[in-house]
DNA sequence: ATAAAAACAGTAATCATTACTATTTTGGAG
DNA sequence: CTCCAAAATAGTAATGATTACTGTTTTTAT
């Protein structure tokens, strides 16, 4: 990512006007409409890049598609069982109860990873 | 999973003795030390039923595979950038900032999945 | 204006996961 | 215990999201 593209500035675009949290496939269908021959491997690529440099996030609900998520501060994210939708909630103390209030959600399991180094690592390093 | 089956006990038998969070595949090499012919099939199958039945958590972290999880309780889990660990940590108040003292992991972020029913399919249903 | 580095489009390959099929196992009824 | 339909299995083939490859185009510093 040491130069710039107007296919990367475009899926950003995209990701930045969306909550959503959409997959690859749907990225490059909506940047098509700017730039309709995109290569949907540029898309992927930049897709990883943005999030190697963790200018967005990448979201696994488990449905075999890798989400993106344009916020990349620390949240959660609000998988219904029945639609798939993904909406987003705040990080908070009572967390699972409180879900319910604002949300109106009802939380039955929580499968949450949280990214970082581990003890181990930071010895070694 | 309306007959039981020796397979399916030796799988969960695999998942319920470690903390390893492993995938399909390490699961059938385990298993096949006690069911030498069994199918890799057979172990996603199963994986998928006992997921479905809420017996076990299916777990992404974002490396392209499917971990799974023999506990099933709401909790975290730390994953490490650098090794690609995978440990438990309990679900609490202040969670990001404790879990620098109770694990010597440092979050940097938190990409969290809580499951459950949305406002719109609870007001259909 | 030029050239090396980076990014791209288009296509082919990868490989975790799922689907399929013929065979075996399970568990209840007689 | 025996029979049989439903369920599960082993083994193999297919799927499809993602990644790798290649020749061409764009970027950017000199």
């Amino acid at each position: 990512m040491k130069k710039y593209s107007k296919q990367r500035e475009a899926i950003l675009n995209v990701l930045r006007s969306t909550d959503t949290h959409p997959t690859a496939n749907s990225i490059y269908q909506k940047v098509r409409e700017q730039i309709p021959n995109i290569s949907l491997g540029t898309v992927y690529r930049n897709l990883s890049a943005l999030s190697e440099a963790g200018e967005i996030l990448s979201v696994n609900i488990g449905d075999g598609f890798e989400h993106f998520d344009g916020d990349n501060s620390p949240h959660l994210h609000l998988t219904c069982r029945c639609c798939g939708a993904i909406t987003d909630a705040i990080l908070q103390n009572d967390m699972l109860t409180n879900l319910t209030k604002s949300s109106g959600f009802t939380p039955d399991t929580a499968v949450c990873v949280i990214y970082g180094i581990c003890k181990n690592c930071k010895q070694k390093n």
